[in-house]
DNA sequence: CATGAATGAGTCTTCATTCAT
DNA sequence: GATGAATGAAGACTCATTCAT
C-alpha cells in the first residue's frame, strides 16, 4: 500500500522539522493580511505552508493562537530595526528627524513589516491584546524616540516651543497616510512612496526651518 | 408621509415600511464597522434593526449587497459636506487650507462618517469596487480641491514651488493618522483629536510661512 | 430549480412544526442509548428525525444540551407512572410490595423508559447533573415509597425489625439485575423478565413470610 | 525474568520492556472505565502509562484491540478468584450461599475488578464479543456454581422446590444493584457496601429459612 | 523499539440563504 | 411583505493511525 519510492530519505521532512512553526507563521501572516482574521481559512494557511490543516494544531492551539503568535513573532525584528535606527546619533535635530523618517519608510514598506502593519490596522480594534502589544513594542517606543528628539531640539534651541512640539506625532503622519493609502487604494490609484517621502521631508524641513528666519 | 387613518392598521409597521432599508443599512454599518465584513452575522444586523434575518433579503440580495449598499449610502452625505466646505472661498491659501483641515476633522470624527472610514480602511482592499467608489466620490475629490488650492496659491505667489506642492496630500496626513490611531489604539491609548488638530494647524502654518520670511 | 410538485402543501412540514423538538429528542434518545454519548453522531440523530444536522441547533444549543434535554424529557412521564403506582393502597404490606415490584418491571421494560435507564446506567457517571436529576426524580422517590411501605409494615407488625428492613432496596434489586442483564447480555444470553419477576416475587414472599410461622 | 547484567544498558528500560503491555493495559482500563471507549483518547492512555501515543501501536493494533486486550486480561484473575471460592465446600446450602455472596462483594468491590465491571456494564452492548467473553468466563460460571449449589440444596432437602430455585440469580441481585448504584450515583448519594451486604445476607437467610418452620 | 511529527478522515458548530406560511 | 423554520455548505478542531528517525 505504501510506496517507499524516494531513495534515501525525504529530505524535505527533515529539513523542515524545526522550521515548521516559522513557516506556518509566515503563511498565516500572508493569509491574515490578505483576507483578515475571520475570512482566513486554516486550510489555506496550511496549503501555503505546504502542510495539512491538522498539523497547524501541533504548534498552535487555535486559529486565534496562531494569529497572535504570527503577529507577535513579526514584532521582534521590526522592534530591533527601530531600536538601532536612532541610537547614538549626534546630528542636528532636523538630521535626526530626517533619518528617522527615512527609516520609517524603509521599515514600513518592507514586505513583512507591511503585512504586520496592515493586519494591525485592519484587525487591531478586534484584538486589543495584540494592538496593545504592538503599541507597546513599536508605536510607543517610536513615539518616545520622537519625543526625545524634539525635546533635545528644544533644549538645544534648535526648535521653538509651539503646539506641534507637544504632539510631534504629526511629523511622522505622512508615512502613516502613505501606508494606509497603499493598503486601501493601491489597486487602482497607486502612490509612489518615494514621492511621498520627498514631500514629507520637504514638509519637515519647512516646519522646522522657521527658526532660521 | 401622509398617514391615511385606515382603522386598525398597525401604524408602526406602515411607517417603518419606507424606513426599513435605511434602518437595515444603519444597523449593518454599525456591525460591519465593529466586526468586519466576514465576522458580521446577518442575524445580529437584523436584531439591531429590530427585524428578522430573513427580512434583510427582501431589500438586499446578499450579505455583500448589503455591505456595498451600506457603504455607498453613507458616502452621499459625506460627499455633499465635502462639496460645500470649500466652495467659493476667497481667502488666502493658508486660510483655505486651515478651513479645509478643520472640516476634515469635523467630518471624519462624525460618528457615521467614522464608521464608514473605519470600514474602508479595514476592508477596502478586499472590496476594490467599494474602495474605488469611495476613492472616486470622496478621496479623489478632496484631493482635487487640495490641489486646486495649492495651485492657486502658487499662482498667487503665496506658495513657492517645492516638492511638497506636488504632493500636497501630506498636508492632510495628520488627520488620517489621528483617525487610524483612534481606530486601533483608542481602547488603551486614546488621543485627543483637538490636540492633534492644533498641532496639525501649527505644522501647516510653519510649512507655509516660509514665504513670509 | 425548485420543483413545487406536491399539490396542496407539504403536509409533513406543517404537522411537524411543533413536534420537531420532541422528534429530535426521541431520535436522540434512541441513538444515545445505542451508541453512547460520545459515539453518537448528530448527523445520525438528524437523519433518524428526518431532518438535517443543522436543524438540531435551532432547538438545542449543543450535542450536550440535546443529551440533557432528551434525558430530562423522558423522566417526566416515568415519574408520574411511579407516582400513581402505590398511592392510596390499603392492602397488606406484601401486597403493596408485590404491586410495586410488578409496576417496576412494567415500567423498566417499557421501551422508552428502558432507553432512559440504559443511558443513565451507561453514562450517568460522566454526566453527574443528569444522574443527579434522575436520582432525585425517580430513584429517590421510589426509595421513599419503599421505605414508607416497610415502615408501615413494621408499625403494623407485619414485618419484624431486621437488617434488611433498614435497607429495603435489596427487595427491588432483582429487577435492576434483570435490567442490566438485558442491557448487556441480551444479544447472546437473553433472559425472560417474566421468569425473573416470578422468582422475584417468590423471593419476596419467602423473605416476608417468616412472621407467619 | 532473568536479568543478564550487560554492562551499561539502561536497566529501567529493560525492566519495563516486559511490563509495558501490562502498564498500557492498566492505563487503558482506567481511562476506559472513566470515560468510556469512544471518549477515551489514546494520548491520555499513553500519558498515564508514561509513554507516548505511538508506542501503544507497538503492542496493540488499534484502540479497539487495546480495549479488548485490556478487558480480557482483567478477566483471568477475577476468574480464578471465583473458581476457588466455592470449590469443595461441604457446608450447608445456606453457608455455601453466604460464602459465595461475601466473595462476590469482595470481588466486585476490588478496584481492578470494579473497573472491569463498570466497563462491561457501560459498553458491553456495543462490544458483543467482549460481553460474550465476560459472560462465558465469569457470569456463566458463577451462575453454574449457583445453580449447582441450589440443586444440591434441593437434593439434600435443604430447599423446597419453588420458582426462585429455577432462577436463583435473584439471590445475588443485590450485589449487582450495589455495583450499579455505586457506579452511577456514588458522587452524590453514596452507599455503604457493608450495609448492603448485611441486608443481602439477611434477605438470603429469610428466603431460605422457611423450610425450618 | 521508542519517539513525535504528520496525516486525514471525521464531527461539531455556524451561518448565509431559501421558502412555506 | 414579514416571519421563522429549514437547509446545506463550510470551517474549526480532534484524534486514531502511520512513518521516518
Amino acid at each position: 500500500m505504501v510506496e517507499p519510492t524516494s531513495g534515501p530519505v525525504d529530505r524535505r521532512r527533515r529539513r523542515r522539522k524545526d522550521a515548521r512553526p516559522q513557516e506556518i507563521i509566515a503563511a498565516g501572516l500572508a493569509e491574515f493580511a490578505e483576507r483578515g482574521f475571520a475570512a482566513t481559512r486554516l486550510e489555506d494557511v496550511a496549503t501555503r505552508a505546504g502542510i495539512v490543516k491538522g498539523t497547524i494544531y501541533r504548534y498552535f492551539g487555535s486559529k486565534e493562537a496562531l494569529f497572535e503568535a504570527a503577529l507577535s513573532s513579526g514584532m521582534g525584528p521590526a522592534c530591533e530595526t527601530l531600536q538601532e535606527s536612532v541610537a547614538d546619533n549626534d546630528g542636528s535635530t532636523i538630521d535626526l528627524l530626517r533619518s528617522m523618517i527615512r527609516q520609517l519608510y524603509k521599515l514600513l514598506f518592507t514586505p513583512d513589516v507591511e503585512l504586520l502593519a496592515r493586519i494591525i490596522i485592519s484587525e487591531g480594534r478586534r484584538f486589543p491584546a495584540v494592538a496593545e502589544l504592538y503599541h507597546r513594542l513599536l508605536v510607543s517606543r517610536g513615539r518616545d524616540i520622537l519625543h526625545r528628539i524634539v525635546e533635545r531640539g528644544l533644549a538645544r534651541g534648535e526648535l521653538l516651543p509651539s503646539p506641534f512640539c507637544a504632539t510631534p506625532e504629526v511629523l511622522v503622519s505622512p508615512v502613516i497616510m502613505a501606508l494606509v493609502w497603499h493598503m486601501v487604494f493601491d489597486g487602482f490609484a497607486p502612490i509612489e512612496p518615494e514621492r511621498f517621502l520627498e514631500a514629507h521631508l520637504d514638509l519637515l524641513e519647512r516646519a522646522l526651518s522657521r527658526r532660521d528666519a
